[in-house]
RNA sequence: GGGCUCGUAGUCUAGUGGUUAUGAUACCGCCCUUACAAGGCGGUGGUCACCGGUUCAAAUCCGGUCGGGCCCA
């Protein structure tokens, strides 16, 4: 009978479904009898991939690994449906423009596409014997989260750090949205040096080159490098802005790069980050020709009311009327896109809430300390990130379907009224209720009509779980956080910003971080490639359990690169657990399976329970340190090895007449007793198959996954015994090697063996030697050396 | 440019001072053996990225170079 391992798998995953198996139950003896696992909300966006498929199953072995340790452990589920992902999904799958429909009807979209999207979803976490409580999943977006959200919110207002101002913000122009540093990437693109001609008060010229000429109206300085003996004497001097006409100054600064352009540069508020930079650093004057949606406005004089492309085309001509340009050169160079988009990003001035936590860097560097790392290195890149941090946390966006600020502004008095926690959550945006000023008690309010940036409701991800299913107080700060390293300088840090400025505490006491997938040539996968690989596909065709096998290679934090020989050798060792346990049952025949109660008296018996109990302790104290590649390691060389190779080919003759009853008991007893053990070690990486198998067991619990792990056996420590069976295996090697050189089966009959070894071992396992190898005879002599030969030869017609 | 990280047979990987460098996968040979040919036994295959240093001894420790990745500027 072969397995079927698509049938199975399904099979199993029914059985957990109508079961309850993972459904999570607190445990009352108090919170170092729970584990708690803070997980990571996939965004409804999009499909589950290799990434997904890698980093999911490792929270997977851990909380399967605690529950067979006897924790209660809660693994909630979540689903990130909040913010910009989500108006974009919902954009493209109902064929809308936020901009174009009434925001009522388009946070009901937005819902309707995350709520279709969140099942979908579940189905492939579930195929992949995830075992996290998908009954009563979280979203980032439900009214619970929103309520949290807001609240938390009320209590940065609250303590003074969340706060209001006008600043300078990262824009897109395309998203007309604020965005953060954490949302740029990089790009190269081409576009055109312009090199244009200011004229000085006192007589003479410079010329600067810049990308930007649309910008020349927002220019409130020239900059050259304090080094370059060329601009020396134009340093302190006044340049003319040409066509605007009014004057600038000319200052140094070491940033600036003498070999590039001119050497001479002006600086815009904003053209780029480096304006921004120069711009904070000497506190220069602002003026600002952008508006919010990418147009020049009035102090652009000519170009009022033209994108970019356009007011750079038009400023070209007319400097070029009047003689104002040197040359123009295309040149390559790097810009910051919005990642979502790839629009080149604008530098904007608009009043933005603000967390205030620079003043807070010693604190993060001490919870930060106080979070054990896995793998411990991944420390030092949120060190470094907390150490740069230079702004304060910028938490409102100018979008559509996000959680909305709990606020009003008096139109008379200007005062700032917030919701009452017990009313949340609300929507100031849509909300038709009556509401006074708390100050001057006018109803005429103003609703903020932003909402918050998705990291801001994300970061309390331990709060998002916990509260609405009323186990906040019991297990907070969580056990562990699991999350790639890409975003270490993200979730990881904004939800140690939260849990110090509301709780005073760290978020959870250990963080497991996930590398990256790459496809077989170490690239990274993306559409564009073509070089996309899905779980699908690899669940298709080795199943799920092989699936979580290739996961389970890698150490923490490392990246692996997608081979398919992973997934072979796990697709084989679910069939080799399979056939390994239909050969035990033939042995037991029909049998009753009795426990094992006394120590056995059979050299090989005594040697495998003596091994087990070997492995067994290594594989524990590797799981325990989160090393489940190395335990997993371990365990297949204990199951192939040790148990398939040797030990089963031994008791396979065990069950021929001639045998007594008491061995054959004996036998079964122990064979069946360490199978089971390993199987307990095997489910937590392939759950599917160990379930399948346990539960064929004539007597066998609920589920092997609430089943407890293999312990230590002390009566089953045979140091003596060990060692002369591993010597009788290193004879049966030989053997082997002996019948392979002379293209014998291992099943054809030898009539008369020579061994020369330790004679007094070799005695004692003799007849094991002799039922394995099917040898009639066996010749013992003495030496140092052990030499194996056949003495007399059959006779050939 | 800075921080972190990786570089070991065709491929992936173990190995943090000490015999002949681990295992898997691929390939080749033998063996249908009444659990499994998706198996067993055996074999081919490596200047341990490069250069220099420390040491009786370096894949391993130190310095540098080159190359890949992630994050940041």
């Amino acid at each position: 009978m072969e397995l079927d391992i698509e049938k199975m798998e399904n099979n199993v995953k029914k059985y957990w479904e109508d079961n309850d198996i993972y459904e999570f139950h607190l445990n009352p003896l108090g919170r170092e009898k729970n584990f708690s696992i803070d997980t990571p909300p996939p965004t409804v966006s999009g499909k589950m991939h290799m990434g997904h498929a890698f980093s999911y199953p490792h929270q997977d072995f851990i909380a399967r690994y605690k529950r067979m340790r006897g924790y209660s452990v809660f693994y909630p589920w979540g689903f990130d449906d909040n913010g910009l992902p989500t108006e974009r999904y919902t954009e493209k799958l109902m064929g809308i423009r936020a901009e174009r429909v009434k925001l009522e009807d388009f946070i009901k979209a937005c819902q309707e596409a995350s709520a279709g999207s969140e099942k979908e979803l579940m189905a492939t976490w579930r195929n992949m014997g995830i075992s996290a409580d998908f009954k009563t999943h979280y979203t980032t977006m439900s009214s619970e989260s929103r309520k949290i959200s807001q609240s938390m919110f009320i209590d940065l207002v609250e303590r003074k750090r969340a706060y209001r101002e006008e600043a300078p913000t990262i824009r897109c122009p395309s998203c007309r949205t604020s965005i953060s540093q954490i949302e740029l990437k990089d790009g190269i693109i081409s576009t055109d040096f312009v090199y244009i001609k200011f004229d000085l008060t006192d007589g003479g010229n410079i010329v600067i080159a810049t990308t930007r000429p649309e910008m020349l109206s927002a220019c409130v300085a020239l900059f050259v490098n304090g080094t370059d003996e060329r601009y020396r004497q134009f340093l302190n001097k006044k340049a003319i802005v040409p066509i605007y006409g009014y004057e600038v100054p000319i200052m140094s600064d070491d940033a600036i790069q003498p070999e590039k352009g001119t050497g001479a540069e002006m600086m815009c508020t904003f053209g780029d980050q480096n304006d921004l930079a120069l711009w904070r650093k000497y506190q220069l004057p602002l003026r600002t020709v952008l508006d919010n949606a990418g147009r020049l406005n009035e102090a652009s004089g000519l170009l009022k009311g033209m994108l970019i492309p356009d007011a750079r085309k038009t400023i070209v001509t007319k400097l070029r009327e009047q003689d104002r340009i040197e040359k123009i050169e295309r040149i390559k160079h790097s810009v910051n896109l919005h990642e979502r988009c790839d629009t080149p990003i604008e530098i904007g001035i608009s009043t933005q809430w603000f967390v205030k936590y620079l003043d807070l860097k010693d604190q993060f560097k001490t919870r930060s300390d106080e979070v054990t790392w896995l793998p411990e290195h991944m420390k030092i890149r949120l060190d470094n990130w907390i150490d740069g941090l230079k702004w304060d946390w910028c938490i409102s966006r100018q979008r559509f379907y996000g959680v909305p600020f709990p606020v009003w502004y008096c139109r008379s008095c200007k005062n700032m009224v917030l919701a009452d926690k017990s009313e949340l959550p609300v929507d100031p945006r849509v909300e038709s209720g009556e509401r006074k000023c708390s100050h001057c008690g006018s109803d005429e309010l103003e609703p903020e009509r932003d909402v918050m940036d998705t990291w801001a409701t994300s970061s309390l991800s331990p709060r998002l779980a916990m509260l609405p299913k009323g186990y906040f107080n019991e297990l907070y700060p969580m056990d562990i956080r699991f999350q790639g390293h890409d975003i270490i300088s993200v979730w990881a840090f904004v939800t140690i910003v939260r849990s110090e400025i509301h709780d005073g505490s760290i978020p959870w006491s250990r963080i497991f971080i996930s590398g990256n997938v790459y496809d077989p040539l170490g690239q990274k996968m993306s559409k564009s490639k073509g070089n996309v690989l899905e779980p699908s596909s690899f669940i298709e065709q080795y199943g799920a359990d092989a699936l979580r096998f290739w996961a389970s290679t890698s150490v923490p934090g490392e990246d692996i690169k997608i081979k398919e020989q992973d997934f072979v050798r796990g697709k084989r060792t679910v069939i080799k657990l399979y056939n390994a346990f239909k050969l035990l049952e033939i042995i037991r025949s029909d049998r009753t399976l009795k426990n094992l109660e006394k120590p056995p008296e059979n050299m090989a018996n005594m040697w495998i329970l003596a091994k087990l109990n070997s492995v067994v302790k290594e594989v524990t104290a590797l799981m325990d340190q989160y090393l489940f590649s190395k335990a997993r390691t371990q365990l297949d060389n204990f199951f192939w090895n040790t148990f398939c190779d040797n030990y089963l080919e031994i008791i396979k003759g065990y069950g021929n007449t001639g045998t007594d009853q008491a061995l054959l008991d004996e036998t079964i007893s122990v064979s069946h007793h360490v199978f089971l053990n390993v199987l307990r070690m095997y489910a937590p990486i392939m759950p599917f198959i160990t379930e399948e198998i346990y539960l064929s067991y004539p007597e066998h619990g609920k589920s092997i996954h609430l089943d407890s792990w293999p312990s230590l056996t002390e009566e089953h420590i045979f140091s003596e015994t060990e060692e002369k069976m591993d010597y009788i295996i290193e004879i049966i090697g030989k053997i082997r090697n002996l019948k392979t050189g002379n293209k014998m089966s291992m099943n054809a009959p030898v009539e008369n063996l020579l061994i020369n070894g330790n004679s007094a071992i070799l005695n004692d396992g003799k007849d094991i030697i002799m039922r394995m190898m099917k040898v009639g005879n066996i010749t013992i002599g003495d030496s140092q050396d052990i030499l194996v030969s056949m003495i007399e030869k059959q006779e050939h017609k």
